[in-house]
DNA sequence: TTGAAAGCGGTACCAA
DNA sequence: TTGGTACCGCTTTCAA
């Protein structure tokens, strides 16, 4: 059927041994055979079977990817990253979808074990570190991106979580905003990270963060738009009224700026309102939202950049790295006072 | 290193051939005999090593899919449907993303060929359909999605692109619109179905369809509201003005609204938009809009469906089947007169 | 610099 | 119902 090594060989009057050993640059082929190898090569279009390499060599040449919805801007910036770097090194990369479950993420871990990726790279939904003991356990690197845990030190790419906060409340500080309140996620790094950088550029301002300035979205995805309105509504109820809101993440942001408007504030006259994430493209908002960009595409190249290094050195996790990146502060609108 | 049929067979004093045939329900092993295998390989936790099986039987258990971009709303769902089903069905999903270029595209085609995949779900950029012959000559199945090709009798699902035209003209009419407009799209099969169903619906209620009444939006893709928006101030010149437009797609849409808005009128009252793709949030936009459902997850399934039969049949494509599914109309602000 | 032989971990065929 | 044997296409080892 398909064009195999042994019929390059015979073609040539050489072994197969030579054939693959030529299309491999081994320093063994004289560069005349190593040319007529290649040329015939290139004629009969020739394409190695992979199935056969994996076999020997135990490389599969691809690298899975897992993450809680492939839906969200955030994660299929990441994927595209990631499939831009591996397609330059020629690897392959392998997709599926946890669906923010952590029994299906289990299943899709043990599928592609079985499957036997070079290295998995996961945005994890896990509420413990257990899962991982397996993949540890299977002797196949991983990096873990966006979500990390506590007690586990594993290959790490993501944002500084802190730094997301201190930049945005930094910003609403800036902005002359005087009582700055924050909409909160769930119990997972980078929730926790943003409130800490909100605390932290509070307290390095010498301004309060008084307990009932906090309050918490009771959701954070797609629907956190509705999460993002009840969660105003209450901050809506103190007095004195925040005049600045820096929310989790861009639906919680835009849930907040509804429930502002329909309160009948202006946005960002009387509360200015920042998001994260940077999903939501100014043109199509009522008030075009103020973000912190998380820079997914590097997120994507590093945690790719970093999986193919450890595959390469086959130093499984002597001494895992941590890579943060820098998050950017995008401008608009929903903050921008004179 | 990792459990292998070998190891099975000993501990039970069986061959491999019968450990083989257990795995795989063979109807020739004694159920006796296929408990015993089926529990060690539990207790062992063993998985059948792909690559050797891939060597026999010339099957990865891979399908690949290529999309323009991973992140664009309608293709990452489609990827997710997609995922869903080959993973009940136990195939692995290689997605790649060409970027919108018909040469990046052919190369990963050839990259997903030489990877061998049992079929291919391609979303194509091409112009031609010449790529698809080395498909074909390779004999792997392959289903095109959204966007096809004169003269190429390929396996297809996507949409009735017709019908998402008239679907959404003749609610532009029902709402009492009496000239209505057109924002097109790129000389793609999908534009000019939606384009040809904007017609029918109009010629069907008796309207005119005035060449000046459809304009071209010089960009369709994510910068597409600024083409929207240029489009839309061209029929601003128009007069009589247009009462209703229907765009090719919803960034498009969301351009010409915002050209409606600074012009001073109202949407939908002087001017009623429906956009296609339901790609945007209602409650994110200044007026939510009205678009059309493309069912993205339906064709992913369905796709998914298809390759998978035709990798179980072998019968290549004699008689190529072509899946239409049925859009859906979703109403919103920016056509609700009362 | 080249190649013969062994083997990676399964499946197919056919005989027992 | 079971299993011996050959073989899938490639890489590795070691001898020539």
């Amino acid at each position: 059927m398909a064009v195999r090594m042994k019929d390059i060989a015979r073609d040539l009057g050489v072994s197969t041994v030579t054939v693959s050993k030529a299309i491999r640059n081994h320093s063994d082929i004289s560069p005349k055979t190593r040319g007529r190898v290649l040329r015939r090569i290139k004629e009969l279009n020739y394409q190695p079977n992979l199935a056969a390499r994996t076999l020997v060599t135990g490389r599969t040449y691809a690298i899975g990817l897992i993450v809680p919805d492939l839906v969200h801007p955030f994660f299929s910036e990441v994927a595209k990253a990631l499939a831009r770097v591996l397609r330059e090194r020629d690897y392959g990369l392998l997709i599926s979808s946890s669906e923010e479950d952590p029994a299906l993420e289990r299943d899709e871990i043990e599928r592609l074990l079985a499957r036997r990726v070079d290295a998995l790279i996961i945005a994890s939904t896990q509420r413990t570190a257990e899962s991982f003991r397996r993949i540890r356990e299977e002797g196949v690197p991983y990096v873990l991106i966006d979500r990390r845990f506590d007690g586990l030190t594993a290959p790490f790419v993501g944002v500084q979580d802190e730094e997301v906060g201190e930049l945005a409340t930094q910003h609403l500080i800036d902005m002359g905003c005087r009582r700055i309140a924050h909409i909160r996620g769930p119990e997972i790094s980078p929730a926790l990270g943003r409130m800490a950088g909100w605390r932290r550029a509070l307290s390095r301002n010498r301004r309060a963060a008084p307990p009932a300035y906090i309050v918490s979205s009771r959701s954070s995805d797609d629907a956190g738009d509705n999460g993002g309105r009840d969660a105003m509504q209450r901050l809506l109820k103190l007095k004195p009224l925040p005049d600045g809101v820096f929310c989790y993440n861009d639906p919680i942001a835009i849930g907040a700026l509804r429930a502002v408007l329909e309160r009948g504030l202006r946005v960002p006259e009387d509360i200015a309102i920042v998001g994260c994430g940077n999903i939501l493209h100014s043109a199509f908002l009522r008030v075009p939202l103020t973000s912190i960009d998380q820079d997914s595409a590097g997120i994507g190249e590093k945690a790719a950049e970093m999986a193919l290094s450890m595959i390469e050195t086959k130093k499984p996790s002597a001494k895992p790295k941590t890579i943060l990146l820098h998050p950017t502060l995008i401008v608009r609108d929903s903050t921008r006072r004179e």
